[in-house]
RNA sequence: GUGGGUGUGGCCUAAGGGUUAAGGCACCUGGUUGUGGCCCAGGAGAAUGUGGGUUCGAGUCCCACCAUCCACCCCA
């Protein structure tokens, strides 16, 4: 019987897993760095005020999936539940609108959210995140959004699916939603009842709405790309031309509406198939008045989070493979007590000269050793006994080949760096 | 927060209400002096999620709780 086991909707992330963190964070950090972006690392937990007004008070995360506490101090802090509050807050509190504009940013980390986990989602999990500050250019939409692309692309998937849509601005949404809001209201007796709280809350959601019965209303609604100011229009408008330049296929989506309510202009996501019913894995968009709600200059963004132990799923259920992680390459085997002291001199001498070494522990016989050195995957497998002592030489087995020979001990370590060297 | 499924050694699985809960994988030790994989032998490892109840008797039936999985909601 276990004694303690581990928070609900956490993991443990096994050694064997790590190939595909690995490999994911490599992948996506090399993308960051090759498009300029720069790592920035904030603290897990926030005053729980940051998280509140930059989200939203009327979303899902704010109203019931934060980690919130108060600490022996009385202030109320919570777990940050996304990274684009806390970037953009260290933004504004460490002065980098005085930088060259604009300011792109990338963090990897986990996130919390008090939610009933599920298929691909979990209360710890962790996220890839880029942001770009201080820059309305639509191209940065673009990047934001090509960097996410490439690293699908880099990782192997197939068929992903982007979706893609406008929210409009502070200028457009309000007429927007005043249309939306009379065509509910005409049809008020044929949606759902969350539909109908939805229209008093937050209006927009209402599109994004899973019930059979709302459906048809949904289709027939005035979609929003109609209803965008000339500068929301036409900040769309050349996003999608760069899009269509570099020829990436996307869906255009008015439902999409996402549940932060910070984002304006553009919102994106990615789905995969095969992940189970979450089957997100990024979103982002636009935030440009999210600084002066914090606090700070007015101040463009946009950016996008992706989640990686979805993109692992996904990885997994296509069957997309990871390179294995480098382990030592030699197995360093002794037998008796003066062989055992010359082992770990051997195995000191071969890491300094940057060679992996498994040095076996305990007293043991050959037959167990060898046998641990297959299992550990040792290319080759340097036996000490008092023979090879008495003779100054090392016998080295190449397990693949099954074949060995006696090298000298002085010339073990360019004999190893020359096969398996750094 | 709501609904459904599932809980037997580290993992997978067996046990028609009736002996000391069985097997496979993995793990450890051997199979002649100091040699891995395959094979063989042996070993260690579980009071069957927890607590009640029904019964002469419960891994097996009932209830509750817990955990987990899946789904709703929402999202990464």
């Amino acid at each position: 019987m276990l004694r303690f086991q581990r928070p609900t909707g956490t993991q443990d992330i096994l050694p064997e897993d790590q190939p595909y963190w690995e490999h994911v964070t490599a992948c996506a950090v090399r993308l960051a760095r090759q498009a300029g972006f720069e790592r920035i690392d904030v603290p897990i937990f926030e005053a729980t005020d940051l998280f509140a007004r930059g989200i939203g008070t009327a979303t899902d995360v704010v109203e019931k999936e934060m980690y919130t506490f108060t600490d022996k101090g009385g202030d109320s802090l919570t777990l940050r539940p996304e990274f684009t509050a806390g970037v953009v807050r260290a933004y504004i509190e460490n002065g980098m609108h005085v930088r060259p504009q604009p300011v792109k940013l990338y963090s990897v980390g986990p996130v919390f959210r008090y939610d009933r986990p599920q298929a691909g989602r979990f209360r710890q999990f962790h996220q890839f995140n880029l942001e770009i500050l201080g820059e309305q250019d639509p191209l940065a939409d673009l990047e934001v959004m090509t960097v996410i692309w490439d690293l699908y692309a880099t990782l192997g998937f197939r068929n992903l699916s982007f979706q893609l849509n406008s929210t409009g601005c502070p200028r457009c949404r309000p007429g927007y939603v005043e249309v939306l809001r009379d065509y509910y209201w005409r049809h008020r007796e044929e949606v759902c009842d969350d539909c109908r709280r939805r229209m008093e809350r937050n209006p927009l959601r209402v599109l994004d709405c899973k019930a059979e019965v709302c459906q048809p209303i949904i289709e027939a609604a005035p979609p929003i790309l109609n209803h965008l100011c000339d500068e929301c229009a036409e900040h769309f408008a050349r996003l999608r031309e760069y899009l269509d330049l570099l020829g990436r296929p996307y869906t255009l989506n008015h439902r999409l509406v996402r549940g932060l309510d910070y984002y304006t202009k553009t919102v994106f996501e990615v789905w995969a198939a095969g992940i189970g019913a979450q089957a997100a894995v990024c979103g982002g968009g636009r935030y440009d008045g999210l600084a002066e709600v914090l606090g700070g200059p007015p101040t463009p963004g946009v950016g996008v989070a992706a989640g990686i132990e979805r993109i692992i799923l996904a990885m997994k259920s296509q069957g997309i493979p990871v390179p294995p992680l480098p382990a030592p390459p030699v197995f360093l085997a002794h037998l008796g007590d003066a062989a055992r002291r010359e082992a770990v001199r051997l195995a000191d001498a071969l890491r300094q000269a940057g060679i992996g070494v498994w040095v076996a522990f305990g007293e043991r016989g050959l037959k167990s050793q060898m046998r641990e050195a297959d299992k550990r995957g040792a290319r080759f497998t340097v036996i000490l006994g008092e023979d090879e002592l008495a003779r100054g030489v090392a016998t080295v087995r190449d397990m693949a080949a099954s074949g060995q020979i006696e090298i000298p001990l002085e010339e073990l370590i360019p004999w190893l760096r020359e096969r398996v060297g750094p």
